[in-house]
DNA sequence: CTTTGTGAAATTATTCACAGCA
DNA sequence: TGCTGTGAATAATTTCACAAAG
């Protein structure tokens, strides 16, 4: 129920922004905002951010701006972040452990309900109170907890023998972590990070500078923070 | 030295990941390669590939293709990772241990020197090989190891105090994983990543397809992956 | 007077398509 | 023949600018 034309890729990155923002003006107690002002802090224009949010429906007062809680219920809704959702780990390494023990992802509406690995001296340890488990026992927790998301966090050379397997379970999405391209069902939504890439965006940056003048933000595409959110 | 002309922002982002694939292709045993082929596991078209690298000067073979081991010097180059580079982490907490103890950033040219955290209770305790110090420290190590990249690994609350610190040290970059937008110096590079971005844009996706049909792919921004590297 | 929503214009990025080299 | 590099064409995205609403 989403959008009216098609929306442009760019503009499904600013959303996530946009609502971390709202948010955080909320907790500071402001009840009412404008394009300008949102737009400002993001480093876009206003129309810019008055076209996001037309795509999907009319959330402005003229000559007022947004209720910020209203616009925070849209953009929740908008998102799918209305309600919770349900995911499990792949890989109790470094990146897994960190993800398991991150209480923001339980903030922002993710449960992560199951860890796997396919060492056993990792399995049966515990994580944030929660056991790791043999990647046997994959396919039968993520049915019975319905978990429809599964994260990553296993080197690349087992990645995508790992995507095959969240995606035999049944998961809708998978947030990967490995520096590997993953080939995916069509009906199967995928989005990576890749910590090394990102850190490349910088030192190209860098070297940019120190070079020949000129500046340069970078959004570091996954998770890619918003920076630069254009 | 980079290029002529002026380069789109996302072919930068796609210079990372024609490294990766190269690299493994190497490895691999490939020395040839084609603007066909490299796109192809991109998702990308070959146009797109010839078009981004020929920014950066002429490294093909008409009627051969591209030599792997020179494509590759090419982007280490360009990318500025033909060196290596000297990286501090602000936050011992999930993120910044887990950063700390990733091998594959050493792997991929980036050294990190050094750990620092607020809190006393984690001061004094190891991680990887290394003894997280105060804060405090930050600014004199920063210095003498002369590290000119700094990764933000701490609340979104003192994020842009890091970040200042991090500039009165003198770095020169700047990967934040903190959830909030940071105001920089505009001689200071910076990319961010964020967690809960990446996965509200998969919390997107599933959305969308539960909904009407089509399908789509995410780049996770920083990071991101590749994935959808369009 | 302020600020939204939105066509039209401008800009940016991608794809086409082909001349030229191996 | 196979494939690169690139100008021209097309498509996507952003910005402009203004009518309408509070």
């Amino acid at each position: 129920m989403p959008a009216r034309g098609k929306i442009p890729r760019p503009t499904i990155k600013r959303l996530s922004l946009y609502l971390r923002e709202l948010e955080g003006r909320l907790t500071g107690g402001e009840h009412r905002i404008n394009s300008r002002q949102l737009g400002k802090v993001l480093d876009l224009t206003d129309a810019q951010v008055r076209k996001d949010l037309a795509y999907f429906g009319q959330f402005g007062h003229p000559g007022i701006g947004y209720d910020v809680e209203e616009l925070i219920t849209a953009l929740r809704r908008i998102l799918g972040v209305d309600h919770r959702w349900r995911a499990v780990i792949v890989g109790a390494g470094n990146i897994g452990r960190a993800l398991m023990s991150y209480g923001r992802l339980r903030r922002r509406g993710f449960d992560v309900v199951a860890i796997f690995d396919a060492d056993p001296t990792l399995v049966g340890t515990r994580i944030a109170e929660t056991t790791v488990q043999p990647v046997e026992h994959l396919a039968a927790v993520v049915r019975r907890s319905d978990a429809r998301i599964g994260l990553i966090a296993v080197p690349a050379e087992s990645a995508q023998a790992v995507a095959d397997a969240l995606m035999d379970a049944g998961v809708q999405g998978i947030l990967n972590f490995a520096p590997a391209r993953l080939t995916v069902a069509k009906d199967v939504a995928i989005v990576s990070v890749d910590l090394s890439v990102s850190l490349e965006q910088l030192a190209f940056s860098i070297s940019l500078r120190d070079g020949l003048p000129g500046s340069t933000r970078a959004d570091a595409g996954a998770d890619t923070e918003p920076d630069d959110a254009r």
